[in-house]
DNA sequence: AATGAATGAGAATTCATTCAT
DNA sequence: CATGAATGAATTCTCATTCAT
């Protein structure tokens, strides 16, 4: 693994440990079995390997949900898996997600974030123009809005198993199936 | 108005211009015409300021929610009188939110925020039962369970508007549009 | 108890606690349990409490030793009452004794604590005369000058047992009896 | 010169000169010539430099003792210049000496302090040893508790000539004398 | 006399950044 | 490229002291 995947695989970890405001250089690259002076070789500051980690992130979820969820399968299936993908990937990233979302608030403007989500928007507004053409999906919806608005969904539903204090498995799979009874309800012709 | 307060409204000030991370806590007690030491006096840190905040977050939201939610509105009517309150305050209270949010990950366990979000998840969840008796509501969703996604929702879809910088007042109606005609299609029976 | 003698008694044991850097005039107050303001009206420091307390160890020295030690009993008897009695306030004051005598070193000119062990110095030192004219001590010490060698001896051998981690009963016993025997050794004619 | 030696000289001699309460981390930095940070680089508070100058004073007495008593000489000759060196060093350091030993019981646990001095006890123990085969120390003492109490009496009688505003050259003579005789008297055979 | 919240000067501490090796 | 000791400006934090009640 070269230097910079080393930083910021080491920034995931340390930022997942004491949060983002809390987290030095030193910690970075301590975790990352660097020298000090060598973060500046990649990095100009603490904040600018932000990207970085949300680009991995967004990558995971399109990866996960692609690997998951087959075009030819069932609209309920489809959206069935898709949850699965995003409670997988959220619960893998806990509360670095939040971080890297708020981290990228402080610093620049938002639409860093929003180009490097970009992809996924993207991927799930195709799913839902193809189900809206095979009539499994109301013709009255906004693709690319709702895509924004069924992630919304669904994050917010996988954040509340992982990010409180609430987990336990047979809770995760009614987290599951309640937004995903609202997304049919919400979906359908 | 008691120092603590004073303390909180100013630093909800500051986080507002510059930002969690750029804060000094002399920006805080300068705001807030008080001595450096008095900060410490009711704050051990910056960072210890934020559930204080959260919680005002939180009261807006349930006084805004409540002052424009009817209950004997039609469910179509409160369900969009409560989109524009949580489009409202989500606007006036912008980063800080996010700010608070993830700042509240970092110093306790996420629980605290879970616990500051009760009141406005209960309200929500008795809006939907009170609808399921009217039979405006399909009789299969939990509320407790549906009244966090149905903020999660409408929150996501604030937050686009807003943090994003695609702002416009058009754009913000159609916004509101949006995530509405979902609900109705999600909780109608 | 008045509120001076409350504020001394509760400086030797935050002292004894947290030694005398360490120690915040709030420490103080909050053990004897009065406003801070207060302290003010009888100390004008932390370091001036010393004296006061100095005097207390020394006030306890003499009071054991002269309860004990009969004018009438053998010297060998005398000495070793005197051994008891020195190691027991020795033990009752530990650390404290030690950061008395530094805190006076480190504020005023030492003649302050001269000044204060001064009556103990003479009880000695009217011991040793009288033992020199019933002929049991040789007569060519200095009474003055050994009386401080002999309590220096003594002290130290105390402390050996009591400020280091060396305590057991059995080790108190015999760190007695090794300076009582070169006490006779050294002051026998 | 390497930094940390550097930081303990400058230690010792701001110490000296202000003693160890209004010594400020700044100062030594700025004796020392180092940068404020550098001084943390090495110790993580102001008292926590003591240790390393307690043995540096312990390390002066070693090697004074080691320079002057001789092992083929008279036991008298011995004791009187082991007595010189222990004077020389409680004199070069002064105050140091006492604020050191307070400062190890407020910060460690007090066998730091008793591990320091170790080594000067063991070599004036071995001292005792070699004299009670020479058939010059009478065979009832304990060497190792003996050293202590040797030292004890004569750092004792060093200090009341240095720490107390007592001083003059004749006095020297007749303070080293005293304790000289005693301990003459407590050894021989 | 007693209180204790408030003060703010001053000291401790941190940590991003540099640069000689 | 890589290092990591050193830096010192910037900030946090402490705590003796005051003073209105």
């Amino acid at each position: 693994m070269d230097k910079k995947e080393k930083i910021v695989q080491a920034s995931i970890e340390v930022f997942k440990e004491k949060g983002i405001e809390k987290t030095k250089i030193s910690d970075i690259v301590q975790k990352a079995e660097i020298a000090q002076g060598t973060f500046y070789l990649y990095f100009p500051s603490k904040l600018s390997v932000m990207p970085a980690i949300a680009e991995q992130i967004v990558q995971r979820f399109i990866q996960k949900i692609k690997a998951n969820v087959s075009p030819e399968a069932r609209l309920s299936e489809q959206l069935s898996r898709m949850v699965d993908a995003i409670f997988q990937v959220t619960d893998e990233f806990r509360d670095v997600s939040v971080l890297v979302y708020a981290g990228f608030s402080t610093t620049e403007n938002m639409s860093g974030w929003e180009k490097i989500y970009a992809p996924l928007y993207e991927w799930v507004a195709s799913l839902l123009e193809m189900n809206m053409q095979r009539g499994l999906v109301r013709g009255s919806i906004d693709p690319a809005r709702t895509a924004r608005l069924v992630l919304g969904l669904v994050e917010s539903a996988a954040e509340q198993v992982f990010l409180y204090d609430l987990y336990d498995a047979r809770n995760e799979a009614e987290q599951k199936a309640e937004p995903l009874t609202m997304l049919e309800h919400a979906l359908r012709p």
